[in-house]
DNA sequence: TAGCTTTGGCTACTGCCTATAGCCTAAGCT
DNA sequence: AGCTTAGGCTATAGGCAGTAGCCAAAGCTA
């Protein structure tokens, strides 16, 4: 996947590289898209575990949002495969199961808690945990990851031109959501 | 594509709606990746058009970008499949040739005039012209059309939850910047 | 008008892929 | 001691990209 793309997963290949016949797998995985499964399942895992990691130690509110932002962007820029698989759909007919789905919800929840968290404090205006703020939220991450993953792969978190970005993404958010 | 993503395009499939038999399509194209060139390349030349037809009567500048930025995102909506394949990178093992990727560096440089004129006219902070505030723009442009694209594939620019954001964008980088 | 070239179709084929069917051996459990 | 299961295997079907080479009709040229 990384030399060739996330669709250009072959069984064939995996096989070879254990040194067993490709029929041997499917005692393993039923279909090439429950590998794809598997894969999205444990990377969406990885970045929940990132992102909720960021945060960690820091007061929940808009302190917390940048190491959250920045250890996530992070795991990405170390895991870009498993973004492309998360993040886009390159896989022609794959779709996650909801099991392999659900920590990418419990991500989505996460900032939301930390942005009502900031509404709590004062930080940010009550508007900024509508519907309208978390989407603008997600799509303030998903810029710069969307960029660097196809402009600028293989960069590291630190070298990227658009991963820089992402330590300002909180002063971004908060100047478009003033308290009031 | 429409159907099973980008890269579920087969020639076989291709050359069975056009009533011939498979062999027959290489000698229109010398292969697969030549068939994603052209589109990589008309999809290209469509944005482009699309982004300078929008801003088209307006005076350059601030004023510009919106009406830009929205028929931009229009048209992405309206050639998802073409977006995904000039945005992302899914087609294992395709990269588009120079000519192919020449609008896109034309779309680029259309924005930066804009970002340049707005700060001729006062309207920006000089930084906006920058290296970091053009990837900024790039990224707050990249972000709510990936997650349209992935999250809420199928809907119109209309009726996206995250489109809906587009027509703000300006005013978002706008308060990043802020004339001094 | 006669003959050559080009265009655009075709069949046959190679080699690779996913996936299924069904065999077999060895380990582990009862 | 005997049954079950895990995990390997071969053979095979059917789909795909791409190549080789044949052929007819259209168009161009002497």
């Amino acid at each position: 996947m990384a030399e060739e793309g996330v669709a250009g997963l072959s069984l064939a290949t995996v096989a070879r590289r254990l040194g067993i016949q490709p029929p041997s797998l499917y005692k393993y995985f039923p279909s090439r898209h429950a590998v794809y499964d598997a894969l999205f399942r444990r990377g969406q895992e990885g970045y929940l575990e990132a992102v909720r990691r960021g945060a960690g130690p820091h007061e929940p509110g808009l302190a917390a949002m940048g190491p959250s932002l920045e250890a996530g962007a992070r795991w990405i820029m170390e895991n870009q495969v498993l973004a492309q698989l998360m993040f886009w759909r390159p896989v022609p007919g794959f779709t996650p199961s909801p099991e392999a789905y659900a920590p990418a919800l419990a991500v989505h929840e996460h900032f939301a808690e930390l942005i009502r968290a900031a509404v709590g404090r004062g930080e940010l205006h009550p508007d900024a945990a509508g519907e309208e703020g978390l989407a603008l939220a997600a799509s303030l991450i998903a810029g710069p990851v969307s960029q660097q993953l196809s402009n600028e792969p293989g960069a590291s978190y630190e070298e990227g031109r658009f991963t820089r970005l992402v330590p300002r993404l909180p002063a971004v958010f908060a100047a478009v959501y003033p308290p009031p």
